[in-house]
DNA sequence: CTGTTAGCGCTTTCAC
DNA sequence: GTGAAAGCGCTAACAG
């Protein structure tokens, strides 16, 4: 149905063997000057491009990064992905993208139907099955086929491959510093991922620093499913006299901030709230949100960078693996004083 | 670097050919069952799989999609790809992201790259600058080609293919005749895409529907930048005593929303709000938007299952092409009476 | 300067 | 039942 040019074709229209035809696309300095001419003119008009299946299969290498993601609709690997894409292009490498929708199952198909050998290497964040199950025998395989990979955001220590990830638990103390700082004193955080290790990173983070203070308490509020569960939000909110919210995702930051709109509370004055999110969210609540920002797109271009790194150092084959940690921003914004 | 099991491999450790071993793992009936079931051990024991690449050249298929995004950071793209990803890995597709960036430019490189083979087919929206500029010579040589080609949402009548696009023009003729028919008369119709085949037409049908009533005015509110314009279109809302807000994407929306928030309407008593989105802005706005919903995953759905369908009918190279209209709905919630 | 040959990993036809 | 050989499109070492 397909019909492309080859470069046997080109050998045969032009009376050349293949093997000059190829040389001349290259410009190779073996071959004269005329003949290379004739064969780009003839290349040109027929626009020619080598088969990239060809090409790879014989050079083993394919220009491509695997990219597996649990979820897209989180606007923070949304945004990790713009950041990988914008790197990758950037360096004649494509990406396939695939979505595991935090199934552990689905992040063993895609992990080894990319291997054979679709993709040169890999950057992922872990399903949030694969971080409960905690198997990881899929991941060995590529370490033992010498294949690099990036983990970044959910990670798993029992890899040991290059991970870069969010200073997490810094973050939290570095909002929880700022909530008290601006005189709250009861804090409520509220949280869709506290089963996720960047969940308990940075739960730890905020349990911490409000351990330093004194006449400061914590209030834990796990969210399962937010539409079910609106109205023990709603009452949490209300009966435990809280000043502040930290929202430990992005979810969590929106159900907070449209929880105390509608419970009429007035923000910041009575109820601060800080959300972990870099997603439209912040710009388009109101009051603007004060969030941490994870600098996502940073992040995808680090990860990037790194694999990029491995696979031009294709030398050594027992190389120290890296640990890169990206360092969040707290964003001042109108629901904090 | 990377090593991984071949069949030439397989075949020298059990002293068999290549083709049989090939055959065996086919479970050719022409193999003795002895001789198959040796192979399947040592093949599983070697965890081997076909290589990709190979059995691509050779099949001259690939089993991959190529979708190319104007922007993912958008949450309505994010979900057609979501869409787009699911159906197409439930039938053993991988699919290939690329994400335009509203440029031209980009559209051409990576419509060549993942042409030469890539991929069997592509699904795509046309980026911004493709739409003003008109050049459409890429998707014409992708024609000549016979190569499988679905074009979504943003799509151009010039090129003959198959289409997947949103019932716009209904759409905002219906959320006008929700305002009017709550009692408002004075509607703003704010957007950032004006200069969009899509913005176009929801333009387009509001102004029909509005002209159909009497005493009910509309003003046009472009937005460039949303940043910089923000004053603007605060005394817009301001100066012109406006009773209800249709806005023409998710980031109107959100802007439209929000200012009201900020001036102190009350939604929707005083003004009533709504937007086109398929986002979180809806939900975690408050109060909760009214929405024109593009069912954007079904959207992708739909796209991926006529591209499969090309994919499949590989008989007729001369097909008549079709244009299927996901039909929005208008979802109801808070921002509206 | 140009061409022959082998080979990447696989499938498939045709001999034996 | 099993294997040899050709070929997908390309590159590269080696001859001439």
């Amino acid at each position: 149905m397909r019909k492309k040019v080859t470069l046997k074709q080109l050998a045969k229209e032009l009376n050349l063997s293949i093997s000059t035809v190829s040389k001349s696309l290259k410009n190779d300095s073996e071959i004269s000057q005329k003949t290379i001419n004739r064969v780009h003119e003839l290349a040109n008009f027929y626009n020619y491009k080598p088969n990239a299946l060809a090409v790879s299969l014989k050079s083993n290498k394919t220009n491509t990064i695997g990219v597996l993601l649990p979820e897209i609709l989180n606007h923070f690997y949304a945004k990790v992905l713009y950041g990988i894409e914008q790197e990758a292009s950037k360096n004649g490498y494509k990406i396939v993208t695939c979505i595991t929708n935090e199934s552990y199952e689905k992040e063993v198909e895609y992990v080894e139907m990319l291997n054979y050998s679709s993709v040169d290497g890999f950057i992922l964040a872990l399903s949030k099955e694969t971080q409960m199950l905690n198997k990881l025998d899929h991941f060995k395989d590529l370490k033992r086929d010498n294949v690099p990979l990036i983990m970044f955001d959910r990670v798993s220590g029992e890899i040991d491959c290059d991970k870069v990830i969010v200073d997490d638990k810094d973050a939290s103390k570095t909002a929880i510093q700022h909530l008290i700082k601006t005189g709250c004193k009861k804090i409520a955080v509220i949280s869709t991922i506290f089963d996720l290790s960047v969940g308990k990173l940075r739960l730890e983070g905020a349990l911490e620093e409000v351990s330093l203070h004194d006449n400061v308490s914590l209030i834990q509020l796990p969210i399962n499913n937010v539409e079910t569960e609106e109205n023990e939000i709603e009452s949490f909110l209300k009966n435990n006299e809280i000043d502040a919210v930290l929202g430990l995702d992005e979810t969590a930051a929106a159900i907070a901030i449209n929880m105390a709109n509608k419970l009429g509370y007035s923000i910041p004055k009575e109820i601060s709230v800080i959300g972990f999110t870099d997603g439209l969210l912040s710009k388009h609540s109101y009051p603007k949100l004060t969030t941490v920002s994870q600098h996502a797109e940073d992040l995808g271009a680090k990860a990037a960078k790194m694999l990029l790194d491995r696979l031009s150092n294709t030398s050594d084959t027992n190389y120290q693996t890296n640990t890169e940690v990206v360092k969040t921003s707290l964003i001042l914004r109108d629901s904090t004083n």
